[in-house]
This record gives structure tokens, C-alpha cells and sequence, in this order.
DNA sequence: ACACACGTTGTCGACGTTGTCATAGAAATA
DNA sequence: TATTTCTATGACAACGTCGACAACGTGTGT
């Protein structure tokens, strides 16, 4: 493998002046820059980052960690997110999944510092309470999605669940419809409380009475392994006499079902049953027909500004703290005035 | 940093014998390594990975380059292969997305060069060809769901699209479908083209006529911005007066469109039409009512293989050789028998 | 008693890079 | 002219680990 030393000796000059041109340190000739520059493209030279750090231990170097990226399309956005900034800044990323086993994430930590990250982002698919092992580890870390459980001061970033939902309730409301049934996620999933709390208070600010809102649970169990009630529960819910003239469902996987269900009872959309989702899954919102009008998760902000955090609690420039980031409505056409 | 000097100071020995204990050596004394795992333990010691590789020179770790992954949610799977794979064979993954920017993936090679990295497993979202730098950089390559477009022979590990469809008609035909449609995935996916001729030749093979094969373009354009006809098609071909009883479909996305498409014209299924998807995407063949029946692509098994394939060719146990990964077929319930 | 083998441990240097410090000449200041 | 400051470069050590080889002690066979 060619080294530092091969080019300094190609440029007749020392290592520490090719060490020097490629750093961009100052102190250099434009004269012997470019000699140097010439050496190592000749001779096709590339940094070993390995020695790098173990001269200046600084890995710039960011670990991952995620519970199931790979088994949920939802939010690798996030992951996205997070490449692309490391991407702009010159950092490297090294991402493990720990697949839901704790035994495993003790495995990806000390993998980490074996690897001497400067910091790890910690993500999970679905926004939920974690108690992550980074305080046995003195690792810096940032919780994207999800926040700790314990007491431990971590910083994190998460959407704005109830944001979210409230702007979706008022929009559904601000379109004249005044019964509103709603499909609700799983009750173990953080997000579905927040926004299942955003429907109820906004409707009732409203002046909607409890009467006016159909509410019930679409899914339950553990993740991965959930029973499923959505197309019972809608095809029952579009039976009742006074039906709702609006769906409003926990994302936009279960509006699949939802239009199922319409649609097998004679109904149209929007014209019979106005429909909103939550998540903005293109794979499901756009292949609907009509379009799905949905509120949109900030997934790849999260991964952006995730790493944004983690780098200036890195370079110790700012104080830990959390955030939440905006969903933004997307207006589509599943949706009519009444 | 604790390093292997202060554990070895702690223990009482020279730095080469604990070096010894952690790799396992021969030549330590059951009391000597008890004392030094001890120290090692309360020091909180963690190998220095970079200070391993510079002295070895191999870095036990492969790199992922990928085109889309994270903005396509289906074939996440081939990598949770690869991390599964790795992660029960002690080698580290780093990833990294070139967006489609061929800029971009000459950056990413670099990058592995300068983690000296052992292997890369070049991944693409949809099966296509490639034209990857690897000739360039000379860094061992095993290709997953795409093959070299030039000349240059590198191994790669692919998913059996002709034996998938044939299988999918096969099962149309059992069922005693003697019309079927067909609505076409983007014909600039190399899956599409294999897809359909493997419908075509099955049907011809069992005795069908051009005419009773109804074949429908559903999509076409660049990946990421295509033009989507898969409604208005679907719509069409079931307004026929000899309408096909089966409908196969490229892919499960877009049997969301069929399905709707079919009930707006008060069609059930599968009493009116039958239909089959491919992929088995779950977050919709499990989410459509009647279930969708469908080929499954071995996604999983494609990085499995792909990072046990790139391995042998690295450690020059093998030669490298190109493999086709079967589909298979996952019975639900959107097919009835006529 | 001797040479010899074997198991156990240590010494030392090298990997590729950068930080520290030294040096030499040129330019600026007194 | 003498002294100081600055620019440009190099020599050398150090980071943490492991491979090559040396050295020690204990037992074995002669």
C-alpha cells in the first residue's frame, strides 16, 4: 500500500510537508504543493484513516444505532437524513441494528468504542421511550425518534405528533365536517396517544361533543406481531346510521384498509366518506385513489438535524437539548367540503 | 484512553501477554490470563481497532455502497442480510448511499480505500445493470440485485424474476384462469422485462393465445419520477366485455391501484377478478383485503449470500461465480379457481 | 552431569500519520 | 550592521497493537 512516505520521497520533499499539503496546513510553497500534489496522484495515495486516529484520536467517525430500520420502510428517512449531512461534512457513518435484542446492543457499543466514534445517533422506527446503554459508555449521544426512559439527560429530536394531528383535526373541521370517526394506531406507540389527544382536545376546543367522535382501535399486540382489526372496525363504522362523514386514521398504512372497506360498502371517496392518514408513506398515499391528504412525518429532518446535534454536543459548542421538529400538512384529494 | 500498556501494567506483564489473552493465543498460563481478563474488565479496556488494523493491515470490514436504499423502502432487507451476516461473523459494515451521483460514488470509493476496507458489496434497489468504479480501486466486489454492464466479470448475486413469474402464471393457470391481464411494471427495470417474458412464453407453453393475454403497460419514465397509468389501465381492462378472470400485476404497489380500480366498478375480489402482485411488499400485500397472493423476492437471502459470496472471494477461498436466488411463492387469498 | 525440548513470558520494532520542536534562510526592524 | 520576526521545511517521537525473536525456567532423556 502506498503511504505518506513513498509520496515524500517521489516529491523529494518530507513526509511531514506531504502531511502538511494534504491537511491544508499553511507553511507550504504553492511551488512544492503543487510538486507534492502531482506525487500523490501519480502514485494514487490515500489517507489511512486507521493511522489517522490513532495519531490525533479523532475518529470523525459517527455510529447508528437502530432497533429495525430494515423491517420497516417507514423511517429510513431518517437514516437518509443523517447520511446526508455526514456526507456534506466529511464524517464517516457506521450503522448497526440491534433487532429489538439488548444482548445485541451491548455488542454494537462496544463495537463503537472499539471503533472510537465520536458520537452515536440512537434511532428507533417507531417513536417510543428507550433506555439506551450510552451512560455505561461515555459516549456522546443524541436520540433520534425516541426518548430516554430513565432519568438521564440525553438529548433527542421528535416530531410533533400532536402538531401533526391537530392541523389535520382543524383541517377536517375547517372543511365543514362536524362527525369524525377515528382509527386509532397502536396504543404502545408513543406517537398514537399524542395524536389520538390532539384529535380529542381539538375537536372538543371545537365545541365538538364526545358524541360527534367515533373513536376505535384499529390495531394492538406487540410491533411486528399486531392484531389487526382496521377493515372490521371501518366497514362497521360506515355501517352505523349516522355515519362519520370523515375517517381520520392513525397512518397511512391502515387507510389502505379503510378504503377497502368503503369502497366494498358502495361508498366513494371523497364524495360519500372523507379520509386522512397520518405518515405521508408515499408508497400508500400517492397509490391511492383519489390521492391521500395526510400529515407529513419530518423523518428526514430528523435525521439531518439529529446530526447536526450530535456534532455540536461533540465539539462540546452547545448545551444538550431537546427538540421537536414540525409534521407538514399535505393536502391531497381525499378530502371534500361539506 | 486505557490501552493495552496500562491493562498490561495493571496485570502485572508485558503488553505482548495480554495482547495474547485477547486474541486467544496458546502460551498463557490458566492463573496469567485470569489475572489479565480481570484487569481488563476493571479497567474497562476496549481493543483499538485502528491501532489493529495499522499493524495488521486488515481491517475485517465491508463496505455497502447502494444507489436508493433509503429512499425506497422495499429492498431494505438485503441489508439486514449483510448486518445479520456480519454481525454473526465479527466483521463491521460501513454504508454509504450514492444517490444516483456518479460523483458521489467515486467519493464513497475513496472513502473505502482510506478505511481499507476488505470487500464491497455493490447494492442496487431495483435489479438493473451497473457500471461500478470498482476496476479502478481493485477492492474485492460482489454485486446484490445488479450485474456489471461492462465486460469486466464480477460476481453477483441475483433474484430469479423468470422462475418467479412463471411460477405466479403457473398458479393462474392450475386455477383454471384462461384469461388473464397483465399491467407491466416500468419496462426500464431489468426485473420487468424477464417478468413478462415469463408470462408470455408459460401461457404460450400451455396453450394460450396471444389474444387471451391482455398485456397493459403500468408505468414508465426514470426511476423516482415516473408517469403512473396503473388506474386508468386497470379501469380500462376490466370494462371489457371479455375481461380477464386474472390480473397479474408487476408489482404489489401497484395492486393497491387494481384493487380500487376494480371495486369503483363494483367488482369484488376474488369472486369478479383474481389478482396477483409481486415482491410480497407486506406493508401492502398484508394490508389489502382479500390478502394478496404473491412472489416473494428473497431479499434477506440476496444479502445473505451476497456477503458470504464476497467473503470467500476476499479470504481467495473461491472462485467468484454469479448466482440466481429463487422467488417464492406466498399463497393468500386474491386468486379464486374458475 | 549435560544437552535438549517445550511452555511461558518479555523486548523491540514496525505499521502510517501527525504533533512538537528545531533549523535555516529571508524579510523586517532597530 | 545587528537583531528580531516570519516563512518554509525537516527530524523525530508518539499513538496502540502485534509479529519476530530472544530469554527464561522446568522437565526429559542420555
Amino acid at each position: 500500500m502506498v503511504s505518506i512516505i513513498s509520496v515524500a520521497k517521489a516529491a523529494g520533499v518530507s513526509n511531514k510537508t506531504v502531511s502538511r499539503v494534504i491537511n491544508g496546513e499553511p507553511y507550504v510553497t504553492e511551488e512544492t504543493r503543487e510538486r507534492v500534489e502531482k506525487a500523490i496522484r501519480d502514485l494514487g495515495y490515500i489517507p489511512n484513516m486507521a493511522a489517522r486516529l490513532i495519531r490525533s484520536s479523532r475518529s470523525n467517525t459517527f455510529g447508528i444505532i437502530t432497533d429495525y430500520v430494515s423491517t420497516t420502510p417507514y423511517s429510513v428517512d431518517i437514516v437518509r437524513g443523517i447520511q446526508d449531512w455526514a456526507n456534506a461534512n466529511g464524517k464517516t457513518i457506521l450503522m448497526a441494528n440491534t433487532g429489538g435484542s439488548s444482548k445485541r446492543e451491548a455488542e454494537i457499543w462496544k463495537m463503537f468504542q472499539s471503533h472510537r466514534i465520536d458520537g452515536v445517533l440512537y434511532v428507533t422506527m417507531y417513536r417510543r421511550t428507550v433506555d439506551p446503554q450510552a451512560g455505561d459508555v461515555r459516549i456522546p449521544t443524541v436520540m433520534i425518534n425516541c426518548r430516554p426512559q430513565t432519568h438521564e439527560l440525553l438529548p433527542s429530536i421528535e416530531p410533533d405528533d400532536y402538531q401533526g394531528a391537530q392541523d389535520l383535526t382543524r383541517y377536517l373541521l375547517g372543511r365543514g365536517h362536524r362527525k369524525i370517526g377515528y382509527i386509532r394506531l397502536n396504543p404502545i406507540l408513543l406517537g398514537a396517544q399524542l395524536r389520538l389527544d390532539a384529535f380529542r382536545k381539538t375537536a372538543a376546543e371545537f365545541g365538538l361533543a364526545e358524541s360527534d367522535l367515533s373513536i376505535r382501535l384499529g390495531m394492538e399486540g406487540p410491533v411486528g406481531a399486531e392484531k389487526n382489526y382496521v377493515f372490521a372496525v371501518a366497514t362497521e363504522m360506515l355501517q352505523q346510521k349516522d355515519r362519520p362523514t370523515a375517517i381520520m386514521s392513525g397512518n397511512d398504512e391502515m387507510t389502505i384498509q379503510i378504503y377497502i372497506a368503503a369502497m366494498a360498502l358502495g361508498l366513494r371517496i371523497p364524495e360519500d366518506v372523507s379520509i386522512v392518514g397520518f405518515d405521508d408513506f408515499r408508497t400508500v398515499s400517492l397509490a391511492l385513489k383519489p390521492e391521500l391528504t395526510t400529515a407529513a412525518l419530518p423523518y428526514y429532518d430528523l435525521g439531518l438535524e439529529g446530526a447536526e446535534l450530535l456534532n455540536s454536543v461533540v465539539t462540546g459548542n452547545k448545551v444538550p437539548s431537546s427538540r421537536v421538529m414540525p409534521c407538514k400538512l399535505v393536502e391531497r384529494t381525499s378530502v371534500r367540503s361539506v
